[in-house]
DNA sequence: CGTATTATTGACCACTCTCAAAAAACGTGG
DNA sequence: CCACGTTTTTTGAGAGTGGTCAATAATACG
């Protein structure tokens, strides 16, 4: 089981070629930042852009460090985080293909961004930016439909966060996963976990304790399997959104 | 006190006039939405413009509602929130001169928006919109400034929510109050506090016990001073500051 | 295969919640 | 302006959800 997802990892990693710029491999679609435009605005587009790729669990900023980046994903998945002086930890989002992190208001990054598996990213300097907003506003817009949908998931998450039990916050991430893959072309009841339990007890304010112990208890009900430790099948997704709103 | 406050909100009520759009109440300044526009530019912008007043614990829009409008405020404070279906409920954000409020990525707002105080707006129509950011695109960067400014807010708010005690949730949101108030010219040690005790627990994810107990804990140690259930002091910020990063 | 890391399960505990009552603040009408 | 009823806030006692500490099991990795 294991070794199909990494296989498929393995293999998105094969199809760049670090360094060279290449969107073959970039099967976003309409999701894609550069959807839309047309081949004289795509090539401007491209004379600002930067790829790279970042292996699992690599940190790509810190928070604190100078703003230099906006980055949007065309491959794999990213956490962002902010932690407390002692070391207390926030996740503040998942993030899948078609994706963007790295904005900021001053000229620090707010959070921390580290892979989850390995990552292909689209990579654009703030500076350039701003010049490639004024020539092709349809960019500009589609950053702030973007960052508009974060703050709405952001919203849903404080819900969640301030006024859900542990069952109702387990039942909200699955349900939300499986909604996020969708949207990106996954519809199957089975998908992959890419994160661990402690990074779900940090994204849900809980503690690796409590995330298994609910998991099991979701399972004994049987509204969800486990195959193995990264491997979710949702059994009953009505239910699961129905524990979900509080009902 | 309490009467010196409410002869603030009611002047702020009288020197406008609903309906008729005059812009010389509004001392936004450079926080403005419409500052820095030329005088032809204003007037394009006058022009989608409408404003409104808000009696104090009224619904400007409910969760759910057709997206009409983006607001900005002129005075006053709103809060937006969330439910769950069996009623509990988290605030997202308490808002103040010069912040927005209303957007929305599919045709529903994501929250409900209602007057803590006599509120007074300024109206965009969302059709109307689009058609203003593109002649004058330096709007649209403003709300997408905005926008990102709100995300992080939203982020640090997940922290808080997530991984706070009581304690550093109550210093954390004396802090941050009070910061906000200076940015916006009020820079005394006591000020006001729109919000009831319920609004504070369900901003931080408490119970108004709980609020009301730490508040207290904090008066106790000399951190704070509270003349009447709508004004603080914050006597100690330094200290403050430190018991809201954990340490 | 052996070691290190991660996940699960168990027993106990504490922070915050719930339920309840008293106190204070607010609003209204006389 | 004060008396009254209502609402909000404070304070107290007890309980429960989720946390802490600890041991075992499963998994990853060299």
């Amino acid at each position: 089981m294991r070794g199909t997802v990494l296989g498929v990892v393995a293999t998105e990693r094969d199809r760049v070629d670090p360094g060279i710029v290449s969107c073959t491999h970039c099967d976003l679609g309409s999701m894609a930042f550069c959807a839309g435009l047309s081949t004289q605005q795509f090539r401007r587009f491209m004379s600002v852009l930067g790829q790279s790729s970042f292996a699992p669990a690599t940190t790509i900023f810190r928070e604190g460090d100078p703003q230099q980046y906006l980055y949007t994903i065309t491959a794999g998945s990213v956490k962002l985080y902010k932690l407390l002086s002692d070391g207390r930890r926030q996740i503040t989002s998942f993030l899948f293909p078609g994706d963007f992190f790295g904005m900021s208001i001053d000229d620090n990054y707010a959070y921390t961004a580290e892979s989850l598996t390995t990552v292909v990213v689209c990579r654009f300097p703030q500076r350039k930016l701003e010049h490639l907003f004024d020539e092709l506003p349809v960019l500009e817009k589609k950053l702030l439909g973007a960052t508009t949908q974060e703050l709405a998931a952001a919203q849903e998450q404080m819900l969640l966060l301030g006024r859900k039990t542990a069952r109702e916050k387990l039942a909200s991430f699955l349900v939300m996963l499986r909604r996020r893959l969708s949207e990106r072309g996954d519809g199957q009841a089975l998908f992959f976990l890419p994160m661990s339990r402690s990074d779900i007890a940090d994204f849900l304010g809980l503690t690796i304790e409590t995330v298994s112990r609910t998991l099991t208890g979701l399972r004994r009900e049987g509204l969800i399997a486990l195959p193995d430790v990264n491997h979710v099948a949702i059994m009953r997704f009505d239910e699961l959104v129905r524990i979900s709103d509080g009902a």
